[in-house]
DNA sequence: GCAAAAGTGTTCGGGCTACACCCATGA
DNA sequence: TCATGGGTGTAGCCCGAACACTTTTGC
């Protein structure tokens, strides 16, 4: 704070030396991206093509840069896979092993973002070599990203229970059997329609259209929309999100 | 993981320059140590006698090196001011934006820590410069520290509502008094007594010693040891602890 | 008309909340 | 004996869980 108006070569000296005299390490980012396809909770993955460990499924990451924010540098890094910008994002942990990259002393911050899983740059996930992964079935990833897969599906797990962030994995337009099945496939459980039905419509959060949408040549069900503005007016008023 | 079995000078030339061509920062810890001092929640913060920005206030922290991990470096820092080991600390959030230490770029890793109050190593703490503060009345903190110290309040507030962790700040033995008083002081409600003792008590996770204490010249009350076998036995038959 | 998914109400029980009085002790 | 905090039980209400049938459409 007192030093602010000091440019980096008018710090004083022993504040040079209080610095210098400490290790400096590769801090990058890694990041869970988390997609729904209707039926499972899916992950997008790379195959690395570079050292170390080409040719292995990874998570997309990247380092931190020097002038760039770590939260920054998350989104230029998911930016850059999927051509996606102003993307729901959450820091989920630091992991600071010093073994836990075994090219050089790394500590990786992880994130998990929520996309919507039709709306990514085709072309830039091709070029990465990525797919997507149900998360019933995940392969081997490098380094500890195994532990961060887990680590991230369990924050999930907890934040979506009092958060409306289920959201950011539909389209703009849903059913209410859409947005059952993703909180379905988020818990691995069947929650009962009626009460599912009962509790989110409840909440006033849901602004139902004047649209239906034929499903499957079935019967076509009611869309819904995320109503952002009334969520936030409710939270002025003391609401509780919750599942 | 295919790496480990090369040492460092030994990397193919390509994995070296895959991470040469990145930025290192400086990592550094910082730990928000909470305390109960039977009233209050209570922080323990030092007076910086080293730049920059020093004789402000600020958290505890370090810098990480190179052959320690970052959970290991934050053990090391709350050592050296509290002389304790195996103390309950928990990763809470990874502060990086590039402007929030003027001295140089560093990235901060933020712990919080639960202490019993009256265990530490008073000399250490002396030498620090440290000081306990109320959460009530916490002072202007360095740098980001200010909101380290509210995210870590959310956080424990989270974290206490679903773990036991409230016993890591009472000493071995305590009364309901001042295990209410303590939720009390995390909350900073008002709990009812009955319905706390209730609730607490069916949990069956504590015990009750054959044995009262005096507080201060009034009706004794009964302590209580928090059963951490009997906890771990209840988790694995599907229990969840629940304030 | 039949298959398939959408949509809709009621009942029951458990848990949370609110609430007031007596008890044990030290001064 | 009085002041202080410890300790205990009950009743109402709300919310979550369980549960089945009718409706709409495409084929």
């Amino acid at each position: 704070m007192l030093y602010l108006h000091f440019k980096e070569k008018e710090y004083p000296l022993k504040m040079k030396n209080f610095y210098a005299r400490h290790d400096r390490l590769y801090v990058a980012v890694d990041s869970v991206i988390f997609g729904f396809d209707g039926e499972q909770l899916m992950l997008l993955l790379i195959r690395r093509n570079f050292e170390p460990c080409k040719g292995s499924w990874s998570l997309m990451g990247g380092f931190v840069k020097k002038e760039e924010s770590v939260d920054e540098a998350a989104s230029r890094i998911l930016y850059a896979l999927t051509g996606l910008k102003d993307i729901y994002m959450e820091q989920l942990h630091c992991y600071g092993d010093p073994l836990r990259d075994p090219g050089a002393r790394t500590i990786s911050i992880a994130y998990y973002a929520l996309i919507k899983v039709n709306e990514y740059d085709r072309e830039r996930v091709s070029r990465h070599n990525a797919q997507w992964f149900s998360i019933q079935s995940i392969p081997a990833l490098v380094f500890d990203h195994n532990r961060m897969v887990n680590d991230a599906l369990e924050a999930l797990r907890q934040k979506a229970k009092h958060q409306p962030i289920g959201f950011e994995l539909l389209p703009e337009k849903f059913t209410l059997p859409q947005l059952k099945k993703l909180y379905d496939a988020i818990y691995q459980k069947n929650f009962d329609k009626r009460n599912f039905s009962k509790k989110i419509l409840s909440m006033g959060i849901l602004e139902r259209l004047n649209e239906k949408v034929k499903n499957h040549s079935i019967r076509p069900a009611s869309l819904y929309r995320f109503d952002r503005k009334r969520y936030k007016q409710l939270l002025k008023e003391g609401f509780h999100f919750g599942i």
